[in-house]
RNA sequence: GCUGAUGUGGCUCAGGGGUAGAGCAGCGCACUCGUAAUGCGCAGGUCGCCGGUUCAAAUCCGGCCAUCAGCUCCA
């Protein structure tokens, strides 16, 4: 009888007999993973834990608390969701449902939509699925016969699929009771697997993600293998609708979007302190890299949007306007602006690279339905830079944005992910120079050892970009910084340096940003820290708290103190009670709370309470100065 | 822009064809208080906007606007 040897993870080798299931290998380990395994890899490819093996591999076995033992479970939580759709609505054709980074999806096509008694219905029936174990058992179909079944049971989209796959493609179906769908796997063993479900949203989604294309219904689920898991689950969910920048920046008067200003914000008093703490440490950090800081103005002569290419490639997201009969339009970006200005004087070699930092204030037009906090804004002021350079500076520069970049973010505790965006359909520009560019960017990567992903076609119109993301509070992403490199510019422009030689030559420009808009920045920032700012960032770094009116006069002046010592301070000089401006003080997320009573007063101190660990007693006030120096001198 | 949901005092929300309700915040008074809500009182709303149905609309219907989730698009 043959032998196979089978390696596990931790290095382990095993021999098995022909023919042996991976859940077979599972249980050999251990009860426990056999019980909790939903697939394996069998020398990196996925499959399903049914598999029989037949010669030597590399075997892992993925239960729920792997990634992609998640992400199998919650497609095979699709499947259940559509057949369970299917038996109630055998109208609804099927499109799409796949596992997403928490949960999964499936998308159906059914004129009426969804109602939300309807939803209820389909997660009971999905009950009732999963009460019935199914096994989900993989069929291999031959093409054609994987079409005439699509075909014969009136599935349009997933004829197309099967179409759009290559000739010799391997084309399976997974079953699970009277339900059978196209489906590459692998899958969980049995529909009994899924302990605890939850139907979250029902939401539109184009066609292949085509806006040409019909809107389809989405259904949106999560699901777990324990029911505890699912509790615990929609608690983190409320825990991060806690820290959504929309409800803090309300709950802390830091800014505010009205029905008159769709996608215009206003930064109330509280929020412009954390602005001009932003901007502040921006300007310094810049002047200290060589950076110089101009002002470009918001409205400019539509020709020049027209030489730049905006016109042709960005208007749809601008706004125009006319001035004595002249036309006009209100800046998207900064860089026609700045180039205005590199071109009021000539430039010799010796002089590059230059670095011209904008704090630019654009306009967008954005769609209505992608407006979103601080996030997705009308108006945002982006914390612009560009560098004119020689060819020879590319990668120096681009170097030098990529650290500043990572200098910023690790300040703020920021992790982020890059990817490089490639040329968009709609852009302009020679493929070589797109080529060159690109590659320079991606050379600086590797030279920086980043990991990065490629974002195809997602570039400027005018050159690629690096872009930095980060997420909120949910995990969405949002890009923040970027750096693109530009060869187009400079040729409309007529952009020339003199050279060693004493001729003119092409410089090359790079764009770039590091908080990427000011605003979605704070957005980003509120949502890290939940409202509760490090001393240096908080807009009140601490409040006064006498115990009663008769200390109010001590605590003037403590106020005035700390004022002259440059902390932003507050007096609470409201008539109540201690624990209720305590409370009040410590709901808004102040970093300290200085209470102030007979014995503070009597010797010249403060009892101070620190919001994250309670009171931590009493101190002099000189003393209360010199801690928040500390923690706050390397941003000023 | 598209699909679905939502829109009631500053905030959070209840109500629902017959002349608007709570809590918190605000204001006044009393208490002068030691580490997360003192008590009493007062004031505050054309129920998003416009139109329709009706004797009567915050409530039903239609349109628009805004917000939320997602799609598409992007800092």
């Amino acid at each position: 009888m043959d032998q196979i040897k089978v390696t596990l993870k931790g290095g382990v080798e095993k021999t098995y007999t022909k023919g042996v299931t991976l859940i077979e290998i599972a249980g050999d380990i251990s009860r426990k993973l056999s019980k909790e395994a939903v697939a394996a890899k069998v020398d990196g490819v996925i499959k399903d834990i049914g598999s029989k093996l037949y010669d030597d591999c590399q075997v892992e076995i993925l239960t729920f608390d792997d990634e992609e033992g998640r992400k199998v479970f919650w497609h095979s939580t699709s499947h259940v969701m559509a057949q369970a759709v299917k038996r109630l609505f055998p109208e609804v054709k099927l499109a799409i449902g796949p596992a997403i980074d928490e949960g999964f999806y499936y998308d159906f096509d059914r004129e009426e939509s969804f109602s939300t008694s309807e939803l209820e219905k389909i997660e009971k029936e999905m009950a009732r699925i999963i009460a019935e174990d199914y096994a989900f058992c993989r069929e291999d179909v031959p093409r054609k016969e994987a079409l005439d079944d699509l075909q014969k049971h009136d599935e349009p989209y997933k004829v197309e699929l099967v179409q759009d796959l290559p000739e010799d493609a391997h084309i399976s179906f997974y079953r699970q009771g009277e339900f059978m769908d196209l489906c590459a796997g692998p899958h969980i063993p049995s529909t009994g697997r899924i302990k605890a479900f939850k139907l979250t949203s029902l939401a539109g989604a184009y066609w292949r993600g085509d806006e040409h294309n019909k809107m389809l219904q989405r259904i949106y689920g999560i699901s777990f293998p324990k029911k505890p898991m699912l509790d615990e689950y929609m608690t983190r969910m409320e825990e991060a609708k806690k820290r959504d920048h929309r409800k803090l920046g309300k709950e802390l008067d830091l800014f505010s979007i009205h029905e008159e200003g769709p996608g215009f914000p206003f930064f109330h008093p509280k929020g412009m302190v954390l602005w001009n703490l932003l901007t502040d440490f921006w300007r310094k950090e810049h002047q200290k890299r060589g950076y110089q800081e101009i002002k470009t103005p918001i409205i400019l002569n539509e020709e020049l949007w027209r030489r730049s290419g905006h016109w042709e490639h960005y208007k749809e997201n601008m706004y125009f306007t006319k001035i004595d009969e002249m036309d006009y339009a209100v800046k998207p970006m900064n860089c026609p602006g700045g180039i205005l200005m590199y071109k009021t004087d000539s430039h010799s070699y010796r002089d590059l690279p230059i670095r011209l930092g904008e704090l630019g204030i654009v306009h967008r037009h954005e769609l209505s339905g992608v407006l979103h906090g601080l996030m997705r804004v009308r108006c945002f002021t982006q914390d612009d830079a560009h560098i004119f350079m020689m060819p020879s500076q590319i990668e120096d520069e681009i170097i030098g944005v990529i650290d500043l970049v990572d200098y910023f973010y690790k300040i703020f505790g920021f992790e982020y992910n890059v990817e490089l965006s490639t040329r968009p359909e709609d852009s302009m520009g020679s493929d070589e120079l797109w080529e060159q560019a690109t590659s320079a960017l991606q050379k600086a990567l590797e030279k920086k050892g980043m990991p990065y992903k490629i974002n195809e076609g997602d570039g400027a119109f005018y050159g690629p970009k690096i872009d930095f993301h980060l997420k909120d509070s949910l995990g969405r992403t949002w890009q923040c910084g970027t750096i693109q490199l530009d060869f187009q510019m400079p040729e409309r422009f007529d952009l020339t340096y003199i050279g060693a030689d004493g001729e003119k030559h092409r410089p090359v420009m790079i764009h770039r940003v590091i908080f990427g808009s000011i605003e979605r920045f704070i957005g980003i920032l509120i949502e890290h820290f939940a409202g509760a700012f490090p001393v240096w960032l908080a807009p009140v770094q601490a409040r006064v708290l006498p115990i009663s009116e008769k200390h109010m006069d001590y605590a003037c002046k403590v106020k005035k103190r700390l004022e002259d010592a440059g902390i932003r301070v507050e007096l609470d000089e409201r008539n109540e009670k201690i624990g209720y401006k305590i409370r009040e003080a410590q709901m808004q997320k102040l970093p300290y709370m200085l209470i102030v009573g007979d014995k503070e007063a009597g010797d010249n101190t403060v009892s101070v309470r620190v919001r994250e660990k309670g009171d931590v007693g009493q101190k002099s006030i000189e003393e209360f100065i010199e801690d928040i120096k500390s923690l706050t001198s390397k941003f000023n």
